[in-house]
DNA sequence: GGGCTATGCTAAAACGATTGAGCAGCCCTG
DNA sequence: CAGGGCTGCTCAATCGTTTTAGCATAGCCC
């Protein structure tokens, strides 16, 4: 029975391997890598050979092979809350650009806000998934804490450093966002402004609170501050409530724009004009600040920005090109006067 | 020099390795693998105390070498053309999610409309980095086509296949879309119809246009059709040509809300009342539909739901579940009445 | 006690690429 | 012509895990 081949160019259906195009060649496995790599000492001719063959075998090399030997996957991973967010999918669309333009892939992980997920994503740096991490981390954490400081791998915060770790960071001065939306308002006339906070266990809110009541001590305003979700329906709902305690009212200052958001809309079918009857502002200066009626003057926190630096600390500790000290960007505010605060800057 | 230690339980700063686990626990590594696993026949007290062991080094199974003895990755792919546009969004989250599920990581590509991007990202399969990919794909493209065919990977795409490829794919019914709009304006005494269509070189612009030609036709309407890019700045540009071109127009039939959303704004700055003068329709229903004002009524395509069926398509062939013929799912359209047409549905 | 089966573990061969060491030639020089 | 230095290639080890085949040991039955 003649039914061994010498020589089985491919396997299965499946691809060609080093060792395929070393046999078509004529050459050693080592030489095709070498070849086609370009790090070794191997003749014009040769190279120009081996290529051709792989070529025609359409030999590309396993990434998983070359993983485990290079200890590199050239790979990162993105960590968000939700990737329904338009600010992540900000920060993602910058990220994933910068990335790919340095040769990564970036793996998404969207935690959607579930307890504990965050810690559970490390995995992928621990397990070898992924070089290095870019995680948006917004809900302090114990637990998160204690995981940062084992990993020896580049991670890039963006957000809040649990604790003094020493690991890279960009941050939003979100406190001083909350400043420039008050004294907007104050600069308006505005003097019964409410402030409608996100959820207190999250870092946003802590630090937009405080800048908040900063303001509010300097201009000598009463506090007045509600909370609700980091969300078009928070905002929504969150409207009764400033109705009901605070019914003088001339000012939200929302502690992001999904919430100033469905706060407008809320208004308008409540049929209170904005901003003749009631200023709104924002926090983050989303693409839906210029869609939604009355358009929505917001303080920029410039979420892409942050991510393309994210990035970039990222990618040049993975390639050695960072100091060893520990980064930290701080990245300051700027506000977009709109119409729901009179427009006109 | 006494300097050799006998057994260095961890090298350098890393990970463990199933080696570490195997000398510490007095078994060999086939044993760890075995016993972590629970693939083989070992005894309770080994697998308790290898467990033990790993555990104290915190030792957890390399991806990299793990994926290239066994060939899977347990990463897939997503493929879409802007990772920015809502509809996208929507696809990525209900894929992450799904993935998450079944213990699958997203690997997250925006070719940004960039020509022969969504080929190179063909290369993800052919060298190994993730086991399957869901490709969105808007532009038709002979070198996709020849290279979808050539891949033994699994693939599934959400809308046309190019060709008859015999590959899995869910697409959106979106020529019966535009006419439930066209019709929903008829409904509504609009007679003087303007479609305002995405750039002719997509498949969703040729599907819709078909769809309005038809709609059209049976109603004994006037073809009106212009075009513009699918986005906001698209839809807001395109008003312009309108009312040069139609200046009559009672109504914009949108070939997606993007579209829909910069006519809308435009429409507002230039004092013409919708739904009053103009009404205006778009596809897709993605969520900035309803905080726009007013709000626009729209033609769902399910984006979440197509991504979801996508991702499940992919995960059941990866896992061997699929039939062996290659599956092809149909979305059909719902329309949303909203402010933009009258409201009420 | 011999043979048989189960049980529990290990040895070793993969997976496919990369890379340091090393080995032939070859040319050149003293 | 011996010795030295290049050039161009190959050998073999390595990355860390999985898995098949196989080896002891023990228990059981007749």
């Amino acid at each position: 029975m003649a039914n061994e081949t010498p020589n089985p160019p491919r396997r299965g259906a499946g691809t060609a391997t080093a060792a395929d195009v070393a046999r078509l060649a004529g050459v050693s496995v080592s030489t095709v890598s070498l070849a086609l790599s370009g790090r070794g000492r191997v003749s014009e001719k040769t190279v120009q050979h081996v290529r051709k063959i792989a070529e025609q075998l359409g030999y590309v090399p396993n990434a998983q092979a070359s993983s485990l030997r290079r200890q590199v996957t050239h790979r990162i991973a993105l960590v968000v809350p939700d990737i329904g967010n338009p600010v992540y999918v900000a920060v993602a669309k910058a990220i994933q650009r910068e990335a790919k333009q340095r040769g990564y892939y970036v793996l998404l992980i969207s935690t959607d806000n579930v307890e504990g997920a965050d810690v559970d994503a490390l995995h992928l740096l621990r397990n070898g998934h992924v070089d290095g991490m870019v995680l948006i981390a917004i809900q302090p954490s114990d637990k998160l804490e204690r995981q940062l400081g084992r990993i020896h791998k580049p991670i890039c915060v963006i957000g809040k450093v649990p604790g003094d770790l020493g690991i890279d960071h960009v941050e939003a001065n979100s406190t001083r966002a909350v400043e420039l939306a008050v004294e907007h308002l104050l600069q308006r006339g505005r003097s019964r402004l409410v402030f409608v906070n996100g959820p207190l266990d999250t870092n946003p809110a802590r630090l937009r609170l405080q800048g908040y009541l900063e303001a509010a001590r300097r201009a000598g305003l009463e506090e007045r501050v509600v909370s609700c979700a980091f969300t078009l329906q928070g905002g929504y709902a969150a409207v009764e409530e400033v109705r009901s305690r605070f019914p003088d009212a001339d000012a939200l200052v929302c502690a992001n724009d999904l919430i100033g958001i469905g706060a407008l809309k809320r208004l308008r079918e409540l049929g209170v004009r904005v901003p003749e009857d009631v200023a709104v502002t924002g926090i983050d200066d989303i693409p839906e600040c210029q869609i939604c009626s009355p358009t929505l003057t917001s303080v920029a926190l410039h979420a892409g920005e942050r991510g393309r630096m994210a990035a970039q600390m990222l990618l040049n500790r993975l390639s050695g090109e960072a100091p060893a000290a520990p980064l930290r960007v701080v990245v300051e505010p700027a506000l977009q006067v709109r119409e729901s605060t009179g427009g006109q800057p």
